[in-house]
DNA sequence: GTCGGTTGGCTAATTGCATTAGCTTTTAGG
DNA sequence: CCTAAAAGCTAATGCAATTAGCCAACCGAC
């Protein structure tokens, strides 16, 4: 029986794949199987169970949303970077929007590469904070309203939630603007 | 064999009772006969399938959510019903954080009665935007803006996305005050 | 009160999923 | 080449969702 030449990367990058095609919930270890070619129990000697591959999945999408926004800031400061970050959170969420719900989920501890991901997620947002001179508890606070504000539309956004006839894309950009002049006139904590 | 009274209400209803327990991915049909006291088959003569009541508890989900933003909104105004319908939403996502993701189901057209109970939800956030004096595509936009930044701090905040030692209470206050700044200054559409 | 039809219980059976146990083959390193 | 580890496999187990069909409870009409 000749190996497939899976690893535990290989798998999850095909259960990522099979993902954009079927969803989070929807993500079984038989279609796995099938689509990598072994049988359903071997994919046991790469991941330790569903679960296992649920939290690998999760680092994945983190590790891909980090690597966009690190790119967008790239040479940028202040409003330019928050354009930026923003249209490329926006764009990562609807290039991959059914896997774009496990960047959600909070690493366990002990998981290293996925913290390390999550904190570089979170580490563009402050980025673009210190171009607008805030720091301390004030970038904490503004980094929740950045994160919050990204997350709730874009998730709002795959789910199908913006019934109403407007362009999306407008309403994207109004929310951008609102995001920029509460950052440029943020004022001390209260 | 007494009858056990069970209706699809009382179903749906302690179903959203165990999901406050266990959580939507681990709600079955075996855990909810057990509760109610019938055998797993008995459950489909109430609700046709588990992908049914995961509908029904999203109608359910959404039907509280309204409640509570309507009650927020009353005898309220511009930037008084805004803190208060913000504080509601995200009472409401603590009180039920298992439940509380349900709220972002998109109602299958045909359903009416969870239809409107969405066009509630987002009835509440117009109600908040006239007292602004936003209307048409301006409503729309912003009606975006405030629904995208309450659902995206709630979903982080339950989800324990927000690490960093730093009060969250004192956070959301900040998000408020962007929100109704964004509102006081919203100018016309681009 | 009785009867008939409907509703709501039940058990048995089926299919599919996640996982474990243990055997066999392939591969890598000494 | 040999040995141990890794990676395939089948069989088995337990659980979940669902269907089929039987029986009893209930309700409304007479």
């Amino acid at each position: 029986m000749p190996r497939a030449g899976l690893t535990p990367d290989v798998v999850t990058r095909e259960a990522a794949a099979l993902v954009d095609e079927v969803g989070l919930e929807s993500l079984t270890f038989a279609a796995l199987a099938s689509r990598v070619g072994v049988a359903v129990p071997s994919l046991y000697k790469h991941v330790p169970s569903i679960a296992a591959l649920h939290r690998r999945l999760s680092a994945l999408a983190t590790e891909e949303l980090g690597n966009a926004l690190a790119a967008a800031t790239e040479g940028r400061a202040g409003e330019d970077a928050l354009r930026s970050v923003a249209a490329a959170y926006r764009s990562y969420a609807l290039e991959r929007p059914r896997l774009y719900p496990a960047t959600q989920r909070v690493p366990l501890p002990d998981d290293a590469p996925h913290v390390a991901h999550a904190d570089r997620v979170v580490g563009s947002v402050f980025a673009i904070l210190r171009g607008y001179g805030i720091d301390g508890d004030d970038a904490v606070d503004a980094a929740r309203v950045v994160r919050s504000s990204l997350h709730g539309f874009v998730d709002i956004e795959r789910s199908g939630g913006f019934g109403l006839p407007r362009d999306i894309d407008a309403s994207f950009a109004r929310l951008v603007d609102s995001l920029h002049a509460a950052l440029d006139g943020w004022t001390g904590g209260r």
